[in-house]
DNA sequence: GTATATGCAAACTGTTTGCATTTAC
DNA sequence: GTAAATGCAAACAGTTTGCATATAC
């Protein structure tokens, strides 16, 4: 899951914003290209040190950053330590809630569908199967425009 | 999507495990039950503290976190700010990467196979259909425990 | 040479914790 | 009366920012 042209596809975009490519830069998209174990900045900031002891994390914040803006890299949140969490009361039934995040106006709408659950089940018995991993639950966030959104554009 | 139940199944849960129901628990509940805006540990506070000011805001964390582990509530993440994020490099082809986390070892596997794409792609048009609303993304997270971890058990 | 990045320390946000006081049972 | 919950302030983790210094172009 590596990319060789990232390092390339970076400096273009550097070059292109009168942006320059430094050594701390270099070093971590180096970094975020050798792993494949999703890293925190922090956990990229420790991989870095091996190689470049005085690399700021601050540096590794900012250059994080820039990437994100220019689409070079995406945000993952998987753990709920330490998060910006959003509470939901929890259905009685067990059911299953999903959600639909609004990128324009950030509205979240919850749905539920039958339709959407057996295809879910299909998706977690697949994955299952071929990874030989039990799967206990399914979340699925989707993003987009709401309809109040769509209807302004 | 309100639970009228929800005080009363605290209430109970409290009472079985020795606990009290309180005057600010029972004014967290309600808020969290009339509100379908999914609020924020900060938002809920922000509500509570119109009904009674002198509520503190460890006290609503601590029983958020109470009724987490108890399972009333689940935390949910959707915004990309203030959050602890994981990076991973965007894939040229725009192609889609979904994960899986193992909530025993924390692991993180990523998948992508065509059968999921199509099954998915399904769930977006129903969805989009259903609510009139443009899907442009969907993200799946499956949890449960990995090969190793079951294998463990 | 000049604009851009860096390192460092200090600030900031969201969350947790220790402890004395209050309160539900 | 006693164990449990609260309020408050202080600590903590992750992230951002201001500013002087260094460096890519």
């Amino acid at each position: 899951m590596t990319f060789p042209l990232l390092t390339d596809q970076v400096t273009q975009t550097l070059r292109a914003q009168g942006g320059r490519m430094t050594a701390q830069r270099r070093l971590i998209l180096d970094v975020l290209q050798a792993s494949d174990s999703h890293p925190t900045a922090e956990e990229l900031y420790a991989l870095a040190r091996q190689s470049d002891p005085s690399l700021n994390l601050s540096t590794v914040y900012r250059t994080l950053n820039w990437l994100e803006e220019r689409g070079f890299v995406s945000p993952r949140r998987f753990d709920d330590n330490h998060a910006h969490k959003h509470f939901d009361p929890v259905q009685p039934d067990g059911g299953h809630v999903h959600h639909f995040h609004c990128r324009k106006c950030d509205r979240v709408i919850e749905f539920s569908a039958p339709q959407v659950e057996l295809l879910l089940e299909q998706i977690r018995g697949e994955i299952a199967r071929q990874h030989g991993l039990r799967v206990d639950d399914a979340a699925l966030v989707l993003s987009g425009l709401c309809m109040d959104c769509v209807a302004k554009s």
